[in-house]
DNA sequence: GACTAGTGCTAGCAAAAGCAAGCGCTCAGC
DNA sequence: GCTGAGCGCTTGCTTTTGCTAGCACTAGTC
């Protein structure tokens, strides 16, 4: 499963892991002390995740997805625990080829997609617009704050 | 992601993990020094984890399922690192592969995928308890006959 | 019998993970 | 000025992980 070279895989996703955490904690507008809280782990120990120090284990990454509101799945993703799977480039085709679903199900389910796409294509552009010179930081911005502001839709379909 | 219980979640794992690792091992017919020599592990640490003595970490658990020739995934599941998900694993990564939403939008994305599959799959088990004397007529009123992928993720192993 | 090859496991150790205690710093309030 | 609260980080410690060296045992060959 490791794709080759174990150790420098774990040193890269070492790098990327911590500072993806950090990216999704400073999106979240959280203290290293409030996310280690959340999570339930030390706060030092986050710390040090963040800036590659530790090799997290996967029972300490989903702890820090729960703090953060997200799936341990993507941070195993990017610890390199789990691999990406490539081979659907269109989601939308993948969601309507789901037989598991309903037809009403599929459409509830892209219209919220295109929606969270509509909404951060515009909050890209508006960000484009005010902050010309910080283009990386719009763009690394701009979906947590949609998400903030988008009352979550209730699964309702038949 | 961690359902209940880390701890007793850890201690059964750790139980169900090696059982399940002595069993593939046995049934491939290979001994706890064969195994270790095709998984790149020691020996005696491999058997400590057969007796649940030892709790590995998701990177040597990678290197046994190579061993084994299973996917990664199907040892992350037993040892508790993965949970099991609703729905067709590949939608699921094409959620998270997708470049133009945040994380916390995928979360959203998946847990109402998911909702929709349990619903489906509790009307599905309702309709066949219901009609048992028409089946033709069941198939008709049911949103979705059949499921094309089982529950389970299906095997990374490449 | 001795020897070899293989078996699973024990014991002890080094390295790494994860933590608690505490540091120096900034900021707000008095 | 002082104090308290919060910030991220350092340090040292304990526990856990994963390993090496080696043991006792079995089976086969001479």
């Amino acid at each position: 499963m490791i794709a080759d070279g174990p150790k420098e895989q774990a040193k890269r996703a070492g790098a990327t892991i911590g500072e993806f955490i950090r990216e999704q904690r400073e999106q979240a507008e959280v203290s290293v002390r409030q996310l280690a809280r959340l999570a339930g782990v030390s706060n030092p120990y986050l710390s040090q995740i963040e800036r590659g120090l530790r090799k997290p284990s996967a029972e300490i990454l989903a702890q820090i997805a729960k703090g953060l509101r997200i799936s341990a799945e993507q941070l195993y993703l990017r610890a390199g625990i789990l691999e990406f799977r490539d081979g659907d480039p269109e989601l939308v085709s993948a969601i309507l080829a789901d037989e598991g679903l309903g037809e009403r199900q599929k459409q509830v389910l892209i219209d919220i997609y295109e929606s969270f796409h509509r909404e951060n294509a515009q909050l890209l552009a508006a960000a484009e617009s005010e902050a010309p010179e910080t283009p990386a930081a719009a763009v690394d911005s701009s979906p947590v704050t949609t998400h903030r502001n988008q009352p979550h839709p209730t699964p309702a379909g038949k």
